[in-house]
DNA sequence: ATAGATACAAAACAAAATGTATGATAACGT
DNA sequence: ACGTTATCATACATTTTGTTTTGTATCTAT
């Protein structure tokens, strides 16, 4: 790839990063992501559809890095076995997760919420099924997967928003605490 | 109030809820509110300064009509000592929700998501933390609070937006049997 | 019933944002 | 060194936003 097509994604990532962390996604506009990333407009509309375009992408980006060694290593892992190699697999995830700490708090505290929660959910959807058979039984397996994949994800936005004093095996033992 | 404020204001109401039928609030122009409402660009601004204020103020409708003739009749009530009380609660609670199914389901996904869930957990604090006192010990109570909220609002979320078919009764025992 | 207050619609307006298009320039890969 | 292409600056039509003005209709209080 053009280094100049890298530099200038790279430059509006980092943009669109540092908006995040000022102000939510819905008030963020394409002018600023322009004016902040010191690109000229119809360069921005080269790059991203729309914004939300550049939202998915953001997202992809992280996500890739933060799940690829994981679970495409991983993926014939049988977690509804070993109980304990879930919580390290979840410990190794956060650990991930802590090092883009940055970008999440902008994309987790909702408006990009929905898009950025789409891609996490599809990611944990293949972690989780193997490990929750073993739990509950009288609700609906679709309900506590739900509830599985939310909890996760409201206890990376619970850490990294407002507790980042708890380290990454702490955090994974409360989670696993709360839906075991 | 004067009866043509309240006929404006509903009107503007039932559009906003119209649109959040079809769209997201991120995607909802002050305009599209102002031609479904059949109202004056004026008009809507004399009612409401932003479409966020309108959010709000819709937001504080739909939940003065949900709790309060639960939370302010029964705020002194203790669930750390009346276990069955709390789910029966938490039952009439859903079937308030209910009602409000059509404007909820909008509100719910997300965009909006931030200012609705800001609003529904400030209610749900009131009620939670007496009966969580009961639950989890290793992980800090703040910690399960958090979760336990984030659980009740995304079990309104899988309820209204996807899984109709089952009554408050159900929905209450599903979310009982998570949390405890 | 009437008088004063006020909520409304319609229109016009400036400012900002959106999305597209152009030509010139600079950086790129080979 | 050459052809390619990403970028910038600029311009443009369109849409949205929020404010202001003016005349009219409707309300409330007396």
């Amino acid at each position: 790839m053009d280094r100049r097509q890298q530099k200038t994604r790279q430059a509006i990532f980092n943009a669109f990063s540092s908006l995040l962390e000022r102000k939510s996604f819905g008030n963020i506009t394409v002018q600023e992501i322009i004016d902040e990333a010191n690109v000229g407009r119809s360069t921005f509309y080269a790059h991203f559809e729309t914004k939300d375009s550049l939202l998915k992408a953001m997202c992809t980006d992280i996500f890739q890095h933060v799940f690829s060694d994981d679970l495409g290593r991983e993926s014939s892992h049988d977690f509804s076995h070993v109980g304990h190699d879930f919580e390290k697999e979840i410990t190794h995830i956060l650990y991930h997760l802590s090092d883009n700490r940055k970008n999440l708090k902008g994309l987790l505290s909702c408006d990009s919420g929905e898009t950025f929660m789409g891609y996490f959910k599809g990611y944990l959807q293949e972690m989780f099924p193997s490990f929750i058979k073993k739990l509950h039984n009288a609700s609906p397996p679709e309900y506590v997967l739900s509830m599985t994949i939310c909890i996760f994800a409201e206890t990376v936005r619970w850490w990294l928003a407002e507790h980042n004093e708890y380290t990454p095996e702490q955090i994974a033992s409360y989670f696993m605490e709360y839906i075991s």
